[in-house]
RNA sequence: GGGCGCUUAGCUCAGUUGGCUAGAGCAUCUCGUUUACACCGAGGAGGCCGCGGGUUCGAAUCCCUCAGCGCCCACCA
């Protein structure tokens, strides 16, 4: 064994010993309670990030624990087809600007052909992390049995319902060159002009000053309180970065407006909206909206003369603006929903302004051909120009959506899309009544079926739930799953869902888009585990949908909560009449070591397979999972990565020398250990037992340090198991590199070198390995195979074990006494220690000393505390020992006349007394500094005690406690006063 | 604009029903080449728990105000 750990090679070579030993598969026959997780499906196309590491690292601890906990623990792998942002990242490597230039079914033979290649990258990185999953069940979002499932669920849907065709305004990505649904937008904040323009006497304002290029009505508020007033500019009209209009077509002369009320009366408002004017405005008359309506007009715009006519809807907020907007129906969800409440008088107005490439069309005059970026510049230049605007703000601020995957504009569109209707009414078909999807989801939580750690995250849930509105599922993209309908030549639905079993006229087409990617992933809880093939068929008892569904918890990142989870709780609930798993657990992201979100540009980014490569496997996980709440950010730098491969090492190196004192030979059973009738090992052969149920060790053979570390060892793995069954794993992960750095090596190990008891430390260090195994599986099983097996990693399955198959440590030898007794120790041997640093003594120097104890009881410590405090000799002080007889009168002031010479330590109560050359001004600092702090905790308690209400109220034994300390407290002063 | 959350040591963060002297890692200071480990050991220093108020015998913890920070949703006239 090298003295420092090299994980180099071994985690491969322990991976694929896994791997070949069959113990990843988990067992469909098995009468274990099974515990279920599908993995979050990685994109197919993806590298592994840190992401990918934090939910790997996490899921795998869940499953390690509950394996080595007799689960049947299932984990299933699969990848993700990820719709769009493959075929975006295909289109780009074949060096297409679109992919019509490659025929579809071309097209998606290079796709496959890809994610393929791609495919066993990210499967191998997922191996790295050394992730215990069950290879022999992956699954693929875009493979024939996803595919079925896809399509039969496509099928129920549809015939109740809740699937629907329909022309809608949509969110139209102009990179993708596909629908998106609401959520996979990303909003982007943006400052941009923001034109007031003159549409004859109306007024309204844009940001969208491409899109006001056509015919169009002004709507104004039926109710609103609107005036005409006169304008009388103030010539000249020159003001400091602008110039006069010297064009005569507007801001000169004199002319009528129509205004809100709100907007006229408003005079600071006024002059900062229409800060191209500067003159006076003289109220002509006042009149409510539904007077102007109906009228109609010409007017310029940038591209030309157009008609308007005025149009009331409720929908116009009096306060924004002028009190009146024009419309672009095609272009403007708003728009569309006033544009649908007035069909009878809009039919002429659905004319596309921007295409589906997100270019200007003939309506756009002069601006026609143009990016919508470049015609909001150009139109609002020309109408600059030509005097069509009365007022700009150049520093207006709004947000403006992108797509998710390719990053360009996203512009709101009319077309015909598929939808799942959330709010439609449908009867549930496992006896839930008549019900809508909506109302499904919020049961989940608001039920209690489904716990999302943290609950903070609830909140959110039910907001978007609040909100949501249908999901389009169709996409513009080949790259998916074809949308299961086929249509005659007149358009007309024939056949759609499954198609075995169905005659598919030849002539039918079948639609041509594809399905959201969330769709088929939607399905995973169930689709992975053969739904819906094995669901619900009697008779198929051993089927994995009957044994592992409902998952358990699902585990991933909290940003694709509404993406994913929640879509998978619908699928669930409706599909299978179970909600598919009852925990939620959900990380945070990754960011750097102050909280900063990584990124190429800051370079504070971390490659996961870089850093795996540098220190190991176990300690990145711990990196990941040590210091991190859930749903908090999880903050990862070189610093704490480093910490952890220290503590590797550290348990390495408690390893080694275990080893070395277990000798050559493996350890063997010592009948001695073993109590009549005591606990039988399950394993295999006549190993030592190893699995430490308890009952393992005679009493009598047990010293101070073997006792305390038994029990310390019993309530550490009992919390660290209570923290894994609530999912709080950095406190399990906190609470292990504790106990092994500060208890057993520092102490434990130190002791052993002095009095050694192979068999405690060799079962100690073995508990600690499958304590620590879901954690750090590697470096556990490295150990295990080193200290505790003959066999080499290939033989393991057969001749002995793997340390997944044992136990989890479940031991029951706590101790009340000999961790008191033991922690006197550590006292007494620390303040020893401190003596030495303040004196500046020679750390090598034996040092004598005295204590005031019970000679027989106190035989263990005397002798911890002269190995571990470097002493020469602690004798005890009692009546007898002192000279002049055995009389224990006033045993204290003897023992301080007899020993006036030698430095007093109080600790706990307990003077231990040093026979060290005293430095007479040190010590009385020492002893003054000391004073301080008693006297000061004195008064508190004093202080505590003194108010009656405190003994009122307080519980009694609260009130005792601060009894006991306040008595310890005034008899340690009395010691030093003395 | 609506909502959620955060503020604890120089830095990053724990602190689960209110109760011992508020903890950890890193950084820092002093000492140390003790044969498991220098990827180490020993010891130390460092906190009005954001500000102000309230409830309580008792508040980092519960309630309210304010300030600062972060996030989610909505928002294209």
């Amino acid at each position: 064994m090298k003295t420092a750990y090299d994980h180099t090679g071994i985690e491969d070579e322990i991976y694929k010993a896994w791997e070949a030993s069959g113990l990843m598969q988990a067992d469909v026959k098995s009468d274990k309670k099974p515990f279920t997780i599908v993995l979050p499906p990685p994109n197919v196309t993806g590298q592994l990030h840190l992401g990918h590491a934090a939910m790997l690292a996490i899921e795998d601890i869940m499953i390690r624990y509950k394996k080595m906990k007799g689960y049947e623990a299932l984990w299933i792998p699969g990848t993700d087809h990820a719709a769009i942002a493959t075929e975006t990242v295909v289109v780009k490597k074949l060096g297409l600007t679109s992919r019509e230039e490659m025929g579809r079914e071309e097209f998606l033979e290079e796709a496959r052909k890809f994610a393929e290649e791609k495919h066993d990258t990210i499967v191998n990185q997922t191996k790295k992390m050394g992730a215990w999953l069950d290879w022999s069940r992956e699954a693929y979002t875009l493979d024939e049995a996803r595919n079925t499932a896809v399509k039969t669920m496509f099928e129920m849907m549809y015939e109740d319902g809740l699937i629907e065709r329909g022309h809608r305004m949509i969110n139209w990505s102009t990179g993708a060159q596909s629908v998106l649904s609401d959520d996979e937008l990303e909003w982007e904040d943006i400052k941009e002009p923001f034109y007031y323009i003159r549409c004859g006497e109306f007024i309204i304002g844009t940001v969208r000053s491409e899109t006001k290029c056509s015919d169009s009505p002004v709507v104004v508020h039926p109710e609103g309180d609107y005036v005409r007033v006169k304008y009388k500019p103030t010539p000249p009209l020159v003001r400091e970065g602008d110039r006069p209009d010297l064009s005569g077509r507007g801001g000169l002369k004199e002319e009528t407006f129509i205004m809100s009320r709100h907007l006229f009366e408003n005079t600071e408002l006024r002059q900062k909206t229409l800060n191209l004017l500067d003159g006076e405005f003289v109220l002509v008359e006042s009149m409510k909206g539904k007077e102007l309506e109906g009228q109609s007009f010409e007017y310029h715009t940038y591209a030309g003369k157009r008609k308007f006519f005025v149009l009331c809807d409720e929908a116009i907020d009096m306060e924004k603006g002028s009190g009146a907007m024009t419309i672009s129906i095609c272009h403007a969800g708003d728009d569309y929903e006033i544009a649908k409440r007035h069909k009878d008088k809009l039919a002429d107005y659905y004319f596309e302004k921007i295409d589906k490439k997100g270019h200007m069309t003939q309506k756009a005059g002069a601006c026609a051909g143009m990016t919508v970026i470049e015609a909001r510049k150009a139109s609002g230049k020309i109408m600059k120009d030509q005097g069509l605007l009365v007022g700009m703000d150049y520093n207006y601020e709004h947000r403006v959506p992108k797509c998710y995957r390719s990053d360009c504009v996203v512009e709101p569109m009319i077309s015909p899309q598929w939808f799942i209707m959330v709010e439609k009414e449908f009867t549930d078909r496992f006896g839930g009544g008549q019900t809508t999807l909506k109302a499904q989801m919020q049961e989940a939580v608001r039920g209690g079926h489904i716990n999302i750690i943290p609950d903070k995250f609830d909140k959110m849930y039910f907001h978007w739930i609040d909100n949501l509105r249908d999901w389009c599922i169709s996409r513009q993209i080949w790259w998916g799953h074809r949308i299961p309908v086929w249509y005659d030549k007149e358009g007309n639905i024939k056949a759609y869902g499954r198609t075995e079993g169905k005659a598919i006229d030849p002539s039918w087409i079948q639609d041509e888009d594809t399905l959201d990617t969330w769709f088929s992933s939607a399905l995973w809880p169930f689709s992975t585990l053969g739904w819906p093939n094995e669901s619900g068929l009697p008779g198929s008892p051993d089927s994995d949908f009957e044994k592992f569904y409902p998952n358990d918890v699902l585990e991933t990142g909290w940003d694709i909560i509404f993406f994913w989870v929640a879509r998978m709780i619908m699928f669930g609930r409706y599909a299978t009449g179970k909600y598919p798993f009852h925990t939620v657990y959900l990380h945070g992201m990754v960011c750097d070591e102050h909280g900063k979100k990584m990124s190429k540009s800051k370079g504070n980014g971390i490659d996961p397979l870089e850093v795996i490569g540098e220190v190991g496997a176990d300690a990145v996980r711990l990196s990941l999972v040590i210091g991190s709440t859930p749903g908090n950010p999880i903050p990862l730098g070189h610093n704490k990565i480093k910490g952890y491969r220290n503590f590797v090492n550290k348990l390495w190196n408690a390893g080694r020398f275990v080893k070395m004192q277990m000798g050559v030979s493996k350890p063997t059973p010592n009948p001695s250990l073993v109590r009549e009738g005591g606990y039988c090992p399950p394993d295999k052969g006549d190993r030592p037992d190893l699995s430490g149920r308890g009952g393992l060790f005679k009493e009598g053979d047990l010293s101070l340090p073997d006792r305390w570390i038994l029990s310390r060892f019993s309530t550490v793995a009992k919390e660290v198991s209570e923290s894994l069954e609530t999912y709080q794993i950095s406190a399990a992960g906190d609470a292990i590199y504790h106990f092994v750095w500060n208890e057993f090596c520092d102490w434990y190990i130190e002791a052993s070198k002095v009095d050694m008891n192979t068999e405690v430390l060799g079962f100690v260090f073995a508990e600690i390995l499958k304590l620590t195994h879901p954690l750090c599986p590697f470096i556990t099983e490295n150990l295990w195979k080193e200290v505790f097996q003959t066999q080499e990693l290939e033989n393991l399955r057969t001749e002995e074990q793997f340390i997944i198959e044992t136990s989890y440590p479940d031991l029951n030898m706590v101790d009340q006494k000999s961790e008191e007794d033991f922690a006197l120790v550590q006292k007494i041997v620390t303040a020893l220690r401190k003596l030495r640093t303040d004196q500046k003594l020679n750390p090598k120097e034996k040092l004598q000393a005295k204590i005031k104890a019970d000679a027989e009881a106190f035989k263990d410590q005397q002798k911890l505390i002269i190995d571990l405090g470097q002493l020469s000799d602690l004798s005890i002080l009692s009546s007898s020992s002192l000279t002049g007889g055995s009389s224990s009168a006033d045993l204290d002031s003897r023992i301080k006349s007899e020993n006036d010479n030698l430095l007093s330590l109080i600790v706990e109560g307990i003077e231990v007394l040093v026979d060290i050359p005293i430095d007479e001004e040190a010590e009385k600092a020492r002893l003054g500094k000391q004073r301080a702090e008693l006297e000061k905790k004195k008064v508190a308690l004093e202080g505590r005690l003194s108010n009656p209400s405190y003994r009122d109220k307080a519980p009694e034994a609260l009130v005792k406690q601060t009894e006991a300390e306040l008595e310890q407290v005034s008899s340690e002063i009395a010691k030093l006063k003395s």
